[in-house]
DNA sequence: CTGAAAGCGCTTACAG
DNA sequence: CTGAAAGCGCTTACAG
């Protein structure tokens, strides 16, 4: 029923090889032969036989995007972009969770690491934080040579990644808090395997340190990135009284900075006029809680796209493929000047 | 360096038919020798090479999530439990935006599923609405012969379905409402194009005409899911004034619910003492925004995993294959009493 | 209960 | 510029 190459040869009076070497855009072709296996080719709806293909190069064409318990709005608009750019090469993206949170043991985590890729052939993979920063899964990945490309990873180690600088993304966050005249600004931290919670602290201290003010102990508390973390610092950091109390809460993502606003909304603490939220990411959260929060556009959706168009290609190159994409504080409603 | 059928033969001094016999389970191996070939298969590390079986089988161990505008929180939870099934069976997902919204001609979106199938071969494919209920596209995967489960469709047609009762449950969230003492209960319908939207709208109405109420035009408007699209709608409900202003508003999805109370806390309208707003599908969103919505809870991770269950098994069955999975109305602080 | 042969639809050397 | 042969790692009939 489904034309095969050799369908193809035979209408065009070739044999399978040159067919072959047409679909493949290999040269030796006569200009003519070429146009004419093309047109067959439409023609008879063609299109290779990935599984044939697959077994003769030993290629899958086919790219793992592979995650932990990051929230589903960051991997969502990773997924987007790594699909829209392995359909332009004609790969497919394949899905698969892989939870190491749990999993102290490097050996288990290489072995959890080895049971998804035994399984599943994949030309490359994609990997999501924090489990871009395991020893164990990227010296599995390297005994099993697949390629992989890194999001937003700890360190830069030698493998491929792409991220973005969260310290200078918060520094200027924080800025910008310090220049509405607040100057007690609570700061709610990420889940700690995360490389992005320590670089976006330090941003947030720098800055603070930068205009002579000290950082406050008080201020500052441990989050996990859930909304029900937030909802805890929250009201941790609001329970103070009089002066004590924070005029700005800078939140290290959307979720948690959603979390404030729910809690100021529960003790009657208006947004923005008694209390100014920021947060991290851009994600569609940001502008569906009221007020709109001011946060840090991540460029996501570009981050699952080039990741995917470099693990398509066929030749390697891993160092100038690191890339440090732009991001943009985007101002909102949740921020206001302090009176 | 991956071990083969071949190796595992070896080591085990039988034919490689007899492994093949041991690895998929098949009758006709005695019992001595079945144990021996599982040992050395798990000490060699063999898997069977997924390309080479595709082959031979002409099946991919693959299955498709083909999905069109749907919110990304609904996608979501469907593919974590597609996700889910697929792994307990050896199979994998594969991920296919499909976006027909703007295509018109039938013969264009039977083209355009035409291209993604022919591209990649799969064994079967879950349709997410309103992609599942395209005449056009449910008859090219009849043509191909890729099996399939729709998702919530808008009519039970002859191909499996995975669904629930959304017109019972609006009905019931409805009743809710009228029982805490609403009478001017507003609705904002979802996209035209998806089966829901005509349903939840019949279950609001059915709920109002039993209690002997009248529908009026004014408090009906439409929406089409988006965050967007339920700021437009709430506007124009709650510019009313006085008593022509609802005291409820009832959202055909959670994110429109949430426009309501975003324009409501603009409009310094509190809620729930001064306007119940209630939602539909319980996603994150609805435990995110302040007050908590009540909502409808659909068993949206189950429809997912059951949907890929089915797919992945060899033999098809389509009738008793329909379900109606049940819902639940999840009370939480956005709906109050009449005082 | 077990195995030798053929074939799935491609590509990779190699020959001309 | 073109093609015949071999092979990728499995499974499907078929034979014993």
């Amino acid at each position: 029923m489904k034309a095969t190459i050799t369908d193809v040869a035979q209408k065009a009076g070739v044999s399978i090889k040159t067919v072959s070497r047409v679909l493949n855009n290999e040269p030796n072709v006569a200009d003519k032969t070429r146009a004419r296996v093309k047109a067959i080719a439409t023609e008879l709806r063609y299109s290779p036989n990935l599984a044939a293909r697959g077994l003769a190069t030993s290629k899958s064409y086919l790219i793992a995007l592979i995650y932990g318990d990051s929230s589903l709005n960051y991997i969502s608009h990773i997924q987007r972009g790594a699909i829209d750019a392995c359909r332009e090469v004609g790969y497919h993206l394949v899905v698969e969770p892989l939870y190491l949170e749990k999993v102290q043991m490097r050996q288990e985590k290489a072995d959890a690491m080895r049971a998804v890729l035994e399984r599943l052939p994949v030309d490359g993979v994609i990997l999501m934080p924090p489990l871009c920063d395991s020893e164990a899964v990227l010296q599995t990945l390297s005994e099993l040579r697949i390629k992989c490309v890194r999001l937003a990873p700890k360190n830069r180690g030698t493998q491929p990644f792409i991220g973005m600088d969260d310290e200078t993304a918060a520094e200027q966050m924080t800025q910008h808090l310090l220049e509405q005249g607040h100057k007690r600004i609570g700061f709610i931290k990420g889940h700690a395997s995360h490389a992005a919670t320590d670089l976006r602290y330090d941003g947030y201290a720098r800055a603070i340190n930068k205009v002579g003010l000290t950082l406050s102990e008080d201020l500052i508390v441990q989050g996990d990135f859930s909304f029900d973390s937030g909802v805890v610092a929250a009201r941790q950091l609001l329970s103070m009284t009089g002066k004590k109390r924070p005029s700005a809460i800078f939140a290290s993502n959307d979720d948690m900075a959603a979390a404030v606003v729910s809690v100021a909304g529960q003790m009657r603490i208006d947004v923005p006029s008694e209390l100014s939220v920021c947060g991290f990411n851009d994600t569609p959260l940001a502008k569906i809680v009221f007020p709109a929060l001011t946060t840090v556009r991540q460029p996501i959706y570009k981050m699952g796209y080039q990741a995917a168009k470099y693990l398509a290609r066929d030749k390697g190159g891993t160092a100038e493929m690191n890339q440090i994409l732009d991001f943009e504080i985007k101002l909102r409603d949740s921020v206001s000047a302090v009176i």
